[in-house]
RNA sequence: GGGCGGUUAGCUCAGUUGGUUAGAGCGUCGGUCUCACAUACCGAAGGUCAUGUGUUCAAAUCACAUACCGCCCA
């Protein structure tokens, strides 16, 4: 059985066929083939949780790529894998853990490891199915994992090797300190959020006198911290009081007034708290004037010990109580409402702190220059152009990388520690450091064999930056780097432009000595209706295989690629897919028309092809000129629509409504394949089947090339005036509110033989597209006439009882609207300036209006007078 | 504070290097179960292209300014 249904419905056809296509092994490149390789490496998914929109928008833009250049003759390789996502998962799991009353600290280390593993495990199986229920033209039997164990060795050997170059480093600095996952981020894991906060300003008694110095300060709390007051050497206001000391409210500690060009005079007092242990700036400040460092703060933002009463207590309630405190001490001069910058922690959202720390630290700069060259010499290509910018600016002022991280979740740094002679508080030394990828089995300085290793792993991008090459075996010189690498173009987000692009070009250009991609696309980001990110708290993210079930793997991607702007953000609408799924059918059903009659025929192109062939063969042409172009650009958006028109709008509202009339053979099964392919990339599974029911020559539509361009045989000149003629009869019936049911009665005047020719020959054609039952041609315009005046064709539809003042009117303003352009035309033409300056194209064009509308206006002006 | 992007039909968006009457999808309205498809077919209405000034024979398109929205960085 063969039959084909009225409806499309994807249920069944999908896993079928994806598991045809990874039976045949379509998905896994030849090694044996001579073609050019096309590589692109999948922007590995967390195994922290399921798949979202973004990233069915993500993978489907890639598959959309692969499948074409598979099409285009090139060996593909579309490499898959997943992402370990140290804090994203390693908190999933704690709460998970928690729900069952098991903390992480209690359980240990090596069982709460084992326990993320089991969940990786899970979730790993979970993302595999959702891509491959997407139909996405995965590489399975690459798939790498960025914690196994070959790709450990990975990030371990180029950790090893960047030490030793220097390009690592143990030191002491400010670092953004997530208090819930307690852990150090980078600054690319910290978002700052504008918040409505209050500027408090504080008076400092000066010691030896009865004035005070006034500071303000968004966090009071922090003043239990300070260790000096900083004021700018030219202003006049405190040019005294400089060298003085003032006395620490609360704390009742003396420090020192010290004088910084860094501070800005105009801001709250023009006096600023430095506080070195929890503000970069302080930080670097003291460290120039020698103040002292004093860490108020234990790692879950209480306060520690060197607080004195507030000891434990946590630094909101601080907040309130030192503010109390000031008040009695009648030390709070004011309080302002103040918008200010708050970062909070990427991952679980909560305030981070500034936090003075000793971790392993990237030197960034060395490795930012060659990354920047690369980009703005256009070697490697961003997409839309304008994220080049901000990539540059990042990098221009980009900081030094923390890449210690205190979890459990990752690889393990490989610096071990010598009990005996590594002095932990010593961050210039590298005295009783040992980096290394195995224990060592004493310590090279002392000799001690009392070696322990660092408890932290590594920031989970210091392995994700090495994946375009790491994949593919690297530092092996592999069969797969070799062919493989450099990549062809890399599809993301732009919200990981600095996280994870530019880290990767760097890290291609310092291992590999080359550029790992040649294109970046940065697809948008997916929101909901109201343009809000989706989000679990909001519930506003739908699960995309709840999409897949109810639409179908098709619909949702094309109705996805037909709503995704170039330059903004997708705001997702569920109705999108509903177009994508009705698009299925119409293509379905289309599909189906041409089966009934055609299936039979040839599916090469062969002598039988008629003008309406011709013209249909036409458009295709330049559809394909078009997607060609779109493609080199990325712009997949612009090819969906595209598609979508010619398939509905050209391809069955006419041609296919031409051969009912007008039949033909071989045309329509030979060109419908050649649709199926190019649809193929956005719509995979609908495009198999239909394939497979024609019984098309090849084992799957994957093994086919990309249509080539059709040598067109006849003047399609006719058929868009008879399509133009059926338009306008059409517009008529409307205008005149003639029930469809009423049948025409039209006479035809042309001006030329060929034109009469042509509509007679195809009267028929005319007759049921129009509803016309009777046309004359040639003869004088008697009665009552709506008339249709085209340069060459005149047609007037006969009617009883039609309105005349209604004919005359339309008439009339179609005059006023003709003579408007011929007027405007006219100007140009007499215009020195026009004649001299526009191109030949534009004036022949001009022209030809020009000698259309004239005949036109002559036309009706007869008309006219005929009513 | 610095930078980037956006503002086009009721909604969401196209609109190449300035050059036909500024387009599409959805929605709305009217009419059709016409033998592939009612997940459909036919037709219509709807825009002073955010505002202002300028450049040009010609501006949605280029320049400058303003307003509003969004994002990134500090």
């Amino acid at each position: 059985m063969n039959e084909f249904s009225s409806t499309y419905d994807p249920k069944g056809i999908e896993d079928k066929w994806y598991a045809f296509w990874i039976e045949k092994k379509y998905f896994t490149p030849d090694m044996k083939s001579n073609k050019p390789p096309y590589t692109i490496m999948i922007p590995l998914p967390n195994v922290t949780g399921r798949l979202t929109l973004g990233h069915v928008l993500n993978n489907s833009d890639q598959d959309i790529l692969i499948r074409y250049k598979k099409f285009s003759n090139y060996e593909t390789l579309w490499m898959s894998g997943m992402d370990h996502a140290g804090i994203a998962t390693q908190v999933v799991v704690e709460e998970k853990l928690l729900e069952q009353g098991i903390r992480r600290k209690e359980l240990g280390r090596e069982k709460f490891v084992a326990a993320v593993w089991q969940w990786k495990e899970e979730y790993a199986n979970i993302i595999r199915t959702q891509l491959q229920r997407l139909g996405c033209a995965l590489d399975w039997s690459r798939e790498c994992f960025t914690l196994s164990e070959e790709y450990s060795k990975r990030v371990i050997k180029v950790f090893i090797e960047l030490y030793n170059k220097g390009l690592i480093y143990r030191g002491e600095y400010i670092i953004n300190w997530c208090p819930r996952c307690l852990t150090a981020l980078s600054d690319e894991q910290v978002e700052t959020e504008e918040e409505m906060g209050k500027l408090y300003y504080i008076k400092y008694p000066i010691v030896g006198t009865k004035t005070f110095i006034t500071v303000a300060t968004t966090r009071p709390e922090t003043m239990l911290g300070d260790t000096g007051v900083c004021v700018n050497p030219k202003d006049k206001r405190y040019k005294t009081i400089i060298g003085k000391k003032a006395l620490l409210p609360i704390m009742e500690r003396e420090i020192p007034i010290i004088a910084d060009d860094y501070v800005d005079p105009d801001f709250g007092t023009g006096a600023l708290k430095v506080t070195p242990a929890h503000d970069p700036f302080d930080f670097e400040l003291a460290k120039k004037h020698n103040l002292e460092f004093i860490n108020i703060m234990n790692p879950d933002a209480t306060l520690n010990e060197n607080t004195k009463r507030f000891n434990t207590v946590d630094r909101y309630t601080a907040r309130k109580e030192v503010i109390e405190q000031l008040k009695n001490l009648k030390l709070l001069k004011k309080i302002e409402n103040y918008k200010l910058p708050l970062s909070k922690c990427e991952r679980c959202k909560t305030a981070t702190e500034p936090r003075i720390s000793k971790q392993w630290f990237v030197k960034m700069k060395p490795l930012a220059g060659p990354a920047l060259e690369v980009v703005q010499n256009g070697t490697v290509k961003l997409y839309p152009k304008r994220w080049t910018n901000l990539y540059s600016h990042w990098l221009e002022n980009v900081h030094d990388w923390c890449i210690s991280r205190q979890l459990w979740w990752g690889h393990r740094i490989p610096a071990y520690y010598c009990k005996q002679c590594f002095n932990p508080d010593d961050t210039e030394s590298k005295k009783g450091i040992i980096v290394s990828a195995t224990k060592p089995e004493k310590c090279p300085t002392c000799g001690s064999t009392d070696v322990y290793q660092d408890e932290d792993v590594l920031d989970t991008w210091f392995s994700s930056w090495l994946w375009p090459f790491a994949t593919l075996g690297w530092p092996s010189d592999t069969e797969d780097f070799r062919r493989f690498y450099p990549t062809q173009t890399l599809v993301t987000g732009w919200d990981i432009i600095y996280l994870w692009v530019a880290r990767m070009i760097m890290a291609g250009l310092e291992f590999t000595d080359q550029i790992p991609f040649n294109n970046v696309l940065f697809h948008p980001m997916v929101r909901d209706e109201k343009g809000r990110k989706m989000s679990k708290s909001l519930g506003n993210s739908p699960d995309p295989m709840d999409l897949v079930d109810n639409y179908g793997a098709d619909a949702l991607r094309f109705g996805l690629q037909l709503i995704t702007p170039k330059e903004q953000d997708v705001l997702f609408s569920e109705k999108s897919i509903e177009v994508g799924r009705k698009f299925c059918n119409k293509l379905w059903n289309a599909s189906r028309l041409i089966w009934m009659h055609h299936k039979d025929d040839n599916e090469s192109l062969l002598e039988n092809v008629s003008m309406y062939d011709s013209w249909i063969l036409h458009e295709f042409n330049v559809l394909l000129d078009s997607v060609k172009n779109h493609y080199a650009n990325f712009e997949l958006n612009a090819i969906a629509k595209e598609m979508y028109a010619y398939v509905w709008h050209t391809f069955c509202d006419w041609y296919l409504e031409f051969i009912k009339i007008v039949p033909t053979h071989d045309t329509p099964k030979y060109l419908l394949k050649q649709i199926l392919i190019i649809l193929n990339p956005f719509m995979p599974f609908i495009t198999e089947e239909i394939y497979h029911k024609f019984h098309f020559a090849k084992e799957s539509i994957m093994q086919e090339q990309w249509p080539e361009k059709i040598d067109i045989k006849h003047d399609i000149k006719q058929i868009n005036a008879i399509k133009k003629l059926i338009e306008e009869i059409r517009n008529i019936r409307g205008m005149f509110n003639i029930k469809s049911k009423e049948k025409l009665n039209v006479l035809i005047n042309t001006s030329t033989d060929d034109h009469e020719g042509f509509l007679k020959d195809n009267g028929a054609l005319l007759q049921k597209l129009a509803r016309i039952e009777r046309i004359e041609f040639n003869k004088p315009v008697t009665g009552s006439v709506a008339s249709i005046i085209m340069p060459d064709i005149q047609c007037y539809v006969k009617l009883s009882g039609i309105d005349v003042d209604k004919e005359k009117r339309r008439l009339a303003k179609e005059i006023q609207f003709l003579s408007q352009r011929i007027d405007e035309i006219k100007y140009r033409l007499n215009n020195p300036q026009y004649m001299s300056q526009a191109g030949d194209e534009i004036k022949n064009r001009e022209n030809e209006r020009l000698e259309n509308f004239l005949k036109k206006r002559e036309g009706i002006v007869k008309a006219i007078e005929k009513l």
